[in-house]
DNA sequence: GGGAATTTTGACCAGTTGGAAAAATGTTAG
DNA sequence: CTAACATTTTTCCAACTGGTCAAAATTCCC
């Protein structure tokens, strides 16, 4: 971590530097991954020299294994608010709702998160096979009792949800494509609320329990 | 391109290796993005050494530019297919499936892209802003054309399309955490004809008109 | 088979990269 | 104020990077 001699407390310092470090490097590595990416550069962002970001951070790893972790955390968040005991398509209407806002308000985390996807989770896939399964198939579980109890019509619980990631994340992801797609009229800051009222038609009319 | 003194037609062993290292190129490309790649790299994964390599390519930009053009073509083909004097459900239908089967055949491509739009699509965006702008703009205005006609639902065009691209990328670009979620029983190569039931119910519910 | 063209190789280069070491400068508690 | 510690800067390095070049090896066509 930092490098005090002895391990004392973290001085103001210390966090303030740190969390700048880390600040700018989720702006670099989220755009260029892991490899594209130089100290330099992160350096560079975070208004210091090399080897004084490197007197914060032992190497590029320690960085980027540091922003891995604490983005996984916040990005599982909504799911784990997803509540057993609640109503179940307003509950699901809530997931995608706040799945849309973190796009819109991390759109760099996101992109780290995909970044990591695209080169096979080499990082992270601990974690996936842990702390991830384990959520997404108690989840998984969540929704098949709802569609048991005949609250939700019967699917797929593993696809419905990733088809909710798909479509939100996209909006971070792939950002640049919707504002060119949409164009400047309708590419501004609207477009995460025809976002929101598009999915959560899509998804609530897929999941409206049918007659019969 | 290649480096013949003259130009001449291209020999047999300019095609084959210019092929070889393409494909080389696109597998890594796609996992480590254009910074994150090197010439090496590729050349280690053609079988040649690097100033071979660079006897058939004379840059990395240039070998990136050939597989970038190469797949927007292909890319956008499946939505160029849909057909304003098709019948709206199954044309739809099938645009779904085109595009699930393309992310199930060429993931690599499909992660390419996904590489390019996390940066900001630097080398693409002049492509997204006239041929892929333009090819959405004119197949937004069909799919209104048939919700006009009361044949499906009254929604977005232009979201209706991001999440069909969005949902159906998912499964090249985020293979690996599909596959870690859906275990080992359900994530062997089911998975996309499940995805396939899936998301063409899902769009198809959200898309069949109501009464009234 | 032989000569011309093509393909491959090996040596090389200048710039960049991740990182180490140590000296110089700041900060702060007593 | 000052000693102990924290921070920053300067200098440096070995490995890697994209790319060049001339020579050697191979292929092709008559």
């Amino acid at each position: 971590m930092a490098a005090p001699t002895k391990d004392r407390p973290q001085t103001r310092i210390q966090r303030e530097k740190q969390d700048l470090i880390l600040d700018a490097a989720l702006g670099v590595f989220s755009v260029h991954g892991f490899r594209g990416t130089t100290i330099d550069q992160i350096a560079e962002a975070a208004g210091m020299s090399k080897p004084n970001l490197l007197y914060y951070f032992s190497s590029k790893e320690e960085i980027h294994r540091r922003l891995l972790e604490g983005m996984l955390d916040l990005w599982l968040d909504p799911l784990r608010e997803l509540d057993a005991a609640g109503d179940p398509m307003p509950e699901l209407r809530s997931y995608i709702r706040r799945k849309l806002e973190m796009a819109r308000d991390f759109p760099r985390e996101s992109r780290l998160f995909a970044n990591e996807m695209l080169q096979g989770a080499p990082h992270a896939i601990d974690v996936l096979e842990t702390e991830l399964k384990q959520l997404v198939d108690s989840k998984a579980q969540v929704i098949e009792s709802w569609m048991t109890a005949g609250k939700i019509t019967r699917t797929d619980p593993y696809h419905l949800i990733f088809s909710i990631w798909a479509t939100t994340q996209h909006y971070a992801d792939f950002d640049v494509q919707v504002r060119v797609v949409l164009g400047k009229d309708r590419g501004g800051e609207g477009r995460f609320e025809d976002a929101a009222r598009f999915l959560e038609n899509l998804f609530m009319d897929g999941l409206r329990p049918k007659a019969g």
